[in-house]
DNA sequence: GACAACTACGTCAGTATGTAGTACTTCTAT
DNA sequence: ATAGAAGTACTACATACTGACGTAGTTGTC
């Protein structure tokens, strides 16, 4: 069922389901009205966009008068999560340990963070305890 | 320069760059020899798969006698590092630590790996200090 | 020089994507 | 009731990438 990662849709598509997710819900038309103003587009072209959205399964919509509103089917946070396992799936075999062990290691974070990062650990690791 | 992530490959390229990362360097005909285990190819299929990956700047070759040897341009940690800092920033805007929370707190990783994962950053911090 | 092994090049089908036009439908204001 | 605005549905087209090969030409070796 659930295919495709979200970093694997092209840039229309992605851009359109960040505003959805922005908005929490939203018409085409204010999807199509937000996107104008980096760039102009048709309004059909949005349109397409959310249509395809919804075949591949993230967006939904409701019927409201003659206009449809559009849902997505995951939070933001959902579809991030669901992104890194397959992301961690495919170039890690799963195991999500040497991902971090890459990010550590290859200096992508400030010792603010690294600390951050250790509290949230133990915090996970008190509530695992339990 | 350096456009696509690795994980953005399709089976058959990816495939390939596997093995020849595996081997260190690897003739058209070797890689085809492994595949084959898998599943019958043509030999010309590899060679393309082969010619693309380099066209795309994954492999170069070197010319032995009539025929090339092929060689990873990047390590295979080169490139999942790579990769993983494209994936940072397509999804999470480049913060690390967004992609780190989601791990902790969605329960992808085990006690053992969170302890494992704490001394990965203490070793880090110890070093980072000097 | 013949032949096997290679590479170069072209091709084809399938899929995804951006982009948008056209036609049909429906709500709404007069 | 009806015209027009606003919507959606459907279709289309160009581009790109991929898997998958076939064929033709080249070259090293016996």
């Amino acid at each position: 069922m659930e295919k495709k990662s979200l970093d694997h849709f092209g840039e229309l598509q992605r851009a359109v389901i960040e505003v959805v997710w922005e908005l929490g819900e939203a018409s085409v038309r204010q999807v199509w009205k937000e996107l104008c103003r980096k760039k102009e587009l048709a309004y059909t072209t949005v349109l397409t966009a959310m249509q395809r959205l919804e075949r591949a399964g993230w967006l939904k919509h409701r019927t409201e008068g003659k206009k449809h509103v559009y849902l997505p089917t995951r939070t933001r946070a959902q579809a991030g999560a669901g992104s890194v396992r397959k992301f961690v799936q495919r170039m890690f075999d799963g195991n999500a340990l040497v991902l971090f062990r890459q990010l550590v290691e290859e200096g992508e974070l400030s010792d603010a963070e690294l600390q951050e990062l250790q509290q949230l650990i133990n915090k996970r690791r008190k509530e695992m305890k339990r």
